[in-house]
DNA sequence: AAGGCGAAATGACAAATATCAATGAGCCGC
DNA sequence: GCGGCTCATTGATATTTGTCATTTCGCCTT
């Protein structure tokens, strides 16, 4: 058993057939029998927030399935500015791009405690090689990735800054959904092309005008239908 | 023959065999007795400038290879804000999307003439299903799309108005280039993100100063060292 | 050549955001 | 509990960008 840097936990080899989220990942479309018939060298893989997955340059080894937590995104320009291009979640995809590049473009780092499958990339050829179906999957992966960040252009890096924040909350909120986790307000405002103190500023305008709360720290409370009614004006 | 709509040209069934920019294409990859198999119903068309290629949520019925011209690709929000999230020149494929989605994503608008190769989907999907190297190519392609929507968001979304119109003009004068074909005012700040106004004093005030100059309308000359320099300040 | 049209450029001003600096709140180790 | 951290918040001010109105320019028609 190797450990790749001394932050991560190496939970075991994944057990697939019973996982809870086998519905939504990659293989979704794969009979047992498929993926059975090799040795799975999936592993599953513990990540505390602040840790970093992988990093920009790096080769690029595998794809992992997000199975909780939070992952930003982050790339680099050649005068040293960074922008968040990306938020992932449970069972969204990381890493795709090893199927086609050498090196990851982008550095993932973990924001919250998060959990993922890791997919040797020989391993995911392999399958595709012989398995139409998971072609099907991989390009829908692609085509979700592309308009997540298409999204990111009209949504977040569109319009006022406090428009920006509140389209974010809405979107970590999720359908339904009032409470959301939050991070820093450095990552806020890379997320949202703003310094960190406009992002403060704006933040702490929201709660005072009461459209969120914060319960506990980092972790906050949204009045959707006023939000999104914010949006409008 | 059937003309979709009054301004587009149709030039005719493509002579892919003798294709100019065959090595580029999404085709690239395959045999001629594999796609010739088939009728090939791959028609090239011409469009003018301001001609609407697709719109957005019309049904997805095929894809695009450009063989010139320049192509915006434009999002809107509910709120009826718009943004143009990709621009694409000669060798790009417009429309991906169809392959996974029943609907376009994005509205598609040529800038300039531009002639396209029209590939149905049915057809696209056809070839795909026996032929797992134009399943890599195509992998190839979203991820070049997917690496281009993560450009507009460092470079095109990120920094000060003069950085983003900078990072732009060096875009489209391309590698070595010093010149570029331009478009309004309009749709310059429709890509970065910014106001017409703003757009078109951020070009006016780089006239001045002698980083580009304008022999003809809609026609640039880029100093691209100075510009280059400009960045790191 | 004159007039009309649309896009670009410019000016004046308002609003938003960045910048720099200071303060305050929570957390950790001692 | 007490410094000593880091990070969020806030303030004061400079800069940038947006907004609205006006002018200029190029082009097209007549």
């Amino acid at each position: 058993m190797k450990r790749v840097s001394s932050t991560e936990a190496w939970t075991g080899v994944a057990d697939c057939r019973n996982c809870s989220i086998r519905a939504s990942v990659l293989f979704a479309g794969l009979k047992e029998e498929v993926f059975d018939s090799f040795h799975r060298p999936i592993g599953q893989i513990t990540y505390p927030a602040g840790s970093t997955i992988y990093s920009a340059g790096e080769p690029a080894t595998a794809l992992f399935t997000l199975r909780s937590g939070l992952v930003k995104m982050t790339q680099y320009l050649p005068d040293g500015t960074q922008r968040i291009v990306r938020l992932l979640r449970k069972t969204d995809l990381l890493g795709l791009e090893a199927m086609v590049e050498s090196d990851y473009p982008h550095t993932a780092i973990a924001l919250q405690t998060t959990e993922v499958c890791r997919l040797p990339v020989d391993y995911v050829r392999l399958l595709s090689q012989t398995n139409i179906q998971l072609f099907q999957e991989m390009m829908g992966r692609w085509n979700k990735a592309l308009s997540s960040a298409d999204r990111w252009i009209t949504e977040f890096s569109t319009g006022s800054a406090r428009h920006r924040v509140v389209r974010l909350l809405l979107w970590l909120a999720g359908d339904g959904e009032e409470s959301c986790d939050l991070f820093s307000r450095e990552d806020l405002g890379a997320v949202l092309g703003l310094t960190t103190e406009t992002a403060s500023r704006t933040m702490a305008e929201l709660k005072r005008k009461g459209f969120i709360s914060e319960p506990r720290l980092n972790h906050f409370l949204c009045d959707v239908p006023s939000l999104q009614r914010l949006l409008k004006s």
